[in-house]
DNA sequence: CTCGCTGCAAACAGTTTGCATCCGC
DNA sequence: GCGGATGCAAACTGTTTGCAGCGAG
């Protein structure tokens, strides 16, 4: 889990200043496991923080991609989407109910790594894969009602 | 290979008209191998045919996602991308030089749909998967002077 | 002839930019 | 107090919409 210290320290580490909204940005990025939009962030905070903008909302996270404090996530839409976590996941897109959801498979990123490595791919560093799985979910009272 | 034919064929199937417009983005997306936006289609046909417009352009790709003729690709910028090629294969996004290549390996996407097959991953039917390599392009001139 | 497709332009949505002010260090 | 961070608003970019006219079937 991430403390709040943790962020401090990564701020810090970063030579970014720990500043009110930062913490507040992040956390709030924490808490949605959707992969929201800049725009979805600021909704999420202004409740409790009226005075933050939207233009910070999207400066800051731009920051937090620069200094790994979270990472951008592909999407189809034209919208950029963030994600505060950083390990290494795998993203399940449900075309049906438009989620976006995570599915960790250490083993599975392993396999993957292993197999692209006796490949030898050319003139490419490999720096992380990422598996992206289209599925429909799967809604058993839904389900009944559609032959 | 796609042929002048089957483009008409799958249009008329999809209840379509086939239209000048239609024919020539469709080969331009065809040719493009990068992955383009609506806007790099609508530059590459508007010199042999400069009446062409771009709104017809996005509406035509999102007919052609449709229809089955074109896929979205997953990107992080907030860009629609499309790509004319439908057949099961990954990406590899080259962070450095905002490349997306395609990457096609049978093998592989057998050895992640067995693997995940084996998992039984509940309430959700798998459509596709396809993986997207995070990578940097190693430019041997560039590498020179880059310490 | 009809209805779907197109071109055009205006509207929209999300993101970026510029700058004066603010505040963490 | 300095320099980076913020808020605000305007500018931008890419996409969508509405509608009159066009053209494939």
């Amino acid at each position: 889990m991430v403390t709040l210290t943790d962020i401090k320290d990564k701020l810090t580490e970063a030579n970014l200043k720990i500043t009110h909204q930062r913490l507040v940005i992040y956390e709030a990025l924490l808490k949605c496991m959707n992969h929201p939009t800049a725009e979805y962030i600021y909704d999420k905070i202004k409740e409790d923080n009226p005075s933050v903008s939207l233009g910070t909302v999207h400066k800051t996270l731009d920051k937090f991609v620069e200094v790994d404090l979270a990472k951008k996530v592909l999407s189809t839409d034209h919208l950029k989407r963030f994600d505060a976590n950083i390990s290494k996941h795998n993203h399940i897109y449900l075309e049906n109910s438009k989620e976006i959801i995570d599915y960790h498979d250490e083993e599975l990123q392993q396999i993957i790594l292993d197999y692209l490595k006796k490949k030898k791919l050319n003139n490419i560093k490999i720096k992380d894969v990422q598996l992206q799985i289209n599925a429909d979910k799967i809604d058993k009272k839904l389900s009944v009602s559609i032959k």
